[in-house]
DNA sequence: AGAAATGTTCGGCA
DNA sequence: GTGCCGAACATTTC
């Protein structure tokens, strides 16, 4: 679930419902995702506030009142959920309000974290995070990309080189652009690097406006199609499945080069 | 029952 | 150093 458009979503979340109110405890129920020990993280955010909630790729991160940021990652699967009573079922961490509403870290598979920075940029450095796939302007990113070997899809997938896209959106995006995903990024041409940039502002920012669901994406996405037995949108033919790493993508070999 | 699932990391190999 | 693979992590779902 959560990739760039899916944390956006969360990011928006906890814009609308959960700034600028004091936090009254943090409640940890599973060590496991506390990058930052329990403690600190409690110590650094029980009666302060968050004042914004920002994104980087993949991170949610929530500067507070105090000298401290909040950083959350949601690992393979995860979300954010704001209510009032009972905790919903796989919370791992939970923020809770003085007005007795909560905000909640799920966290089924145990693979997100969370951290507590003092300086974003410093964070994002040690995690090796990448300039932000929506954030890259076009030049920036042919810069960029001119350098970079290997797959497209890997390539898209590499945190470092663009952060924010996964498995699922960079097969939307090779679709998109119509390139197979085990084509050469440098084997592209200029022209070709651009087709691709736009496919990747043009998948995000769509996802984004569909609110990440997968069932609700356009017609013409391959999203709504990751299954064996389904059809290309555009040319009708069987969409294939293949491999890379151990992990499963999905593509057209018919309008994909 | 077994496999695959949206992410990251690490060891090993070319 | 780069790129790629498989395994591991934990749990659910098909």
């Amino acid at each position: 679930m959560p990739e760039l458009p899916d944390v956006e979503i969360f990011r928006r979340t906890a814009e609308t419902h959960a700034l600028n109110q004091a936090i009254e405890a943090v409640e940890i129920d599973d060590q496991k995702v506390a990058a930052s020990s329990p403690q600190n993280l409690s110590e650094s955010l029980r009666g302060y506030w968050f004042t914004e909630a920002k994104r980087r790729g993949k991170y949610l991160l929530m500067p507070t009142s105090g000298e401290t940021v909040l950083v959350m990652h949601f690992g393979m699967t995860g979300w954010l959920e704001y209510n009032q009573g009972d905790k919903p079922g796989y919370a791992k961490a939970t923020f809770n309000y003085t007005n007795g509403y909560s905000l909640h870290f799920i966290n089924p598979r145990k693979l997100g974290r969370l951290y507590i920075t003092d300086d974003i940029e410093a964070f994002c450095q040690y995690m090796k995070a990448g300039p932000d796939a929506l954030a890259l302007k076009e030049d920036a990113f042919m810069e960029r990309a001119q350098k970079k070997k290997g797959m497209i899809k890997s390539a898209l997938m590499d945190q470092s080189f663009i952060s924010g896209i996964g498995n699922i959106y960079s097969d939307e995006i090779c679709f998109q652009a119509r390139f197979h995903p085990k084509t050469k990024i440098n084997d592209l041409s200029e022209i070709q690097l651009v087709r691709l940039f736009h496919a990747m502002n043009d998948v995000l920012q769509t996802a984004i406006e569909h609110h990440a669901i997968p069932e609700k994406m356009p017609a013409h996405f391959i999203i709504p199609r990751r299954k064996e037995g389904e059809y290309c949108p555009r040319c009708g033919g069987a969409i294939k499945k293949d491999k890379r790493s151990g992990r499963g993508f999905y593509f057209c070999p018919h309008c994909q080069e």
